[in-house]
DNA sequence: CGCTTTCTGGCAGTTGCTGCCAATAAATCT
DNA sequence: AGATTTATTGGCAGCAACTGCCAGAAAGCG
């Protein structure tokens, strides 16, 4: 009959707009690993980031379900940067290439926000709640894979080799990424980073080399 | 001076064996799963499940520090199973024959619980929380592969193509067993378990191959 | 300005989980 | 056997993590 979203004739306050409503998480997502940082997420409580993040500790667990799902907006920018990359990898080009040309490693619309989630990546160690919600954001970012390696290989996204390719992915970028806040502990150099960017794409090149054998020879 | 563990003219009641604690941990854990694959995480109380395993709610908390913790003794038995055959690889032999040789999916001293093990991994999907304990075990169970790995390329464990194959091998096995979950819904045929087996040692020994490209040449 | 809808903050209440203490259990020593 | 020592258990109190409910404030529109 008629599509779900369109012809509203719209009445009272309009909701606001998920870029706002992100913006707002990525802001008490700051305050929030600051505190992390300086205390330890179990000397920290919702109360205190709602405090330091100037909102009711009502609406901030409106925001977050749990107190260390803070950590998620900042750690989501590096990982999908990486995801928006992949996505614009075009059909002609060696993956390794690709990556040299266009992947500045952790950076991306983050700018200034680098050394806040290289902290919060060296803080998921010995963090294990903080653990856990990072790996379940590479695990979001795995399936955003699965899409990009489905389309690109002509299979559908159930499909086992494309699931494999996409798990290995992620994980490859995960480890990279655990090295590379390892590597920059003292603060970050350019150099850091652009051999960080060299040891993923070497890593993630040959991961699908060696399963893109597979899928074509299957 | 002296070692650290002899000489001990121990003297009251002696601690519980490790062994002993674990089955008791896994004797919860089976209620535990019952409980929450029959009314969600979320319905489930601990002392719910404190009183269905017949301890008091306190201990209860002493076993496990949080309830979604409950499922990790049951999972546990499939990931240390393939951890364990994993290093049990013989030097000469190739991954995929060793496996063929020496692995039953899921099965291994868990027996009876290969359902209840199935029936987990099913959960982890819809049950966030239950999904992030099971990617810390797999995460474990990388750092045991690193070793394993580390050993067998002669090379340090901090090495990165050695965390990058552990992480590659890890995600593999965790693709791989998300899928029998999925192919076992109406019951466990050894028909299926077997495709398992085949599936997983494929994959796994092409990423194998893949990487070790790497580490040869580089 | 009235009307509508959405967002926020405060409050009460439930649940997850911890610290503390008394009671019990399992071992050794006399 | 009984005293002693150490480990585990259970009960209770209490704090922190959330949630549901409701009354306002805010943001659009006629």
């Amino acid at each position: 009959m008629k599509d779900v979203a369109t012809e509203k004739p719209r009445r009272g306050r309009p909701p606001v707009s998920d870029e706002q409503r992100e913006r707002q998480r990525l802001d008490i997502s700051r305050h929030a690993v600051r505190l992390f940082a300086g205390q330890g997420v179990a000397g920290t409580s919702g109360e205190q980031i709602a405090q330091a993040a100037g909102v009711s500790e009502r609406t901030f667990w409106r925001y977050f379900p749990h107190k260390e799902s803070c950590v998620e907006p900042l750690l989501t920018q590096s990982v999908d940067a990486f995801c928006a990359v992949l996505r614009a990898w075009p059909a002609e080009l060696e993956l390794i290439d690709h990556l040299r040309a266009a992947y500045t490693p952790v950076v991306d619309s983050s700018a200034g926000d680098v050394d806040s989630v290289l902290d919060v990546v060296r803080l998921t160690h010995g963090e294990p709640a903080l653990r856990a919600v990072y790996l379940m954001l590479h695990e979001r970012a795995e399936n955003a894979l699965v899409d990009v390696l489905a389309r690109r290989l002509g299979q559908p996204a159930d499909a086992i080799d494309v699931r494999v390719q996409a798990a290995a992915m992620s994980a490859v970028l995960r480890v990279a990424t655990d090295d590379v806040a390892q590597a920059t502990v003292g603060g970050v150099t350019s150099g850091a980073l652009d051999g960080h960017r060299e040891q993923l794409a070497r890593a993630l090149s040959l991961v699908l080399r060696g399963l893109s054998q597979a899928t074509t020879s299957a």
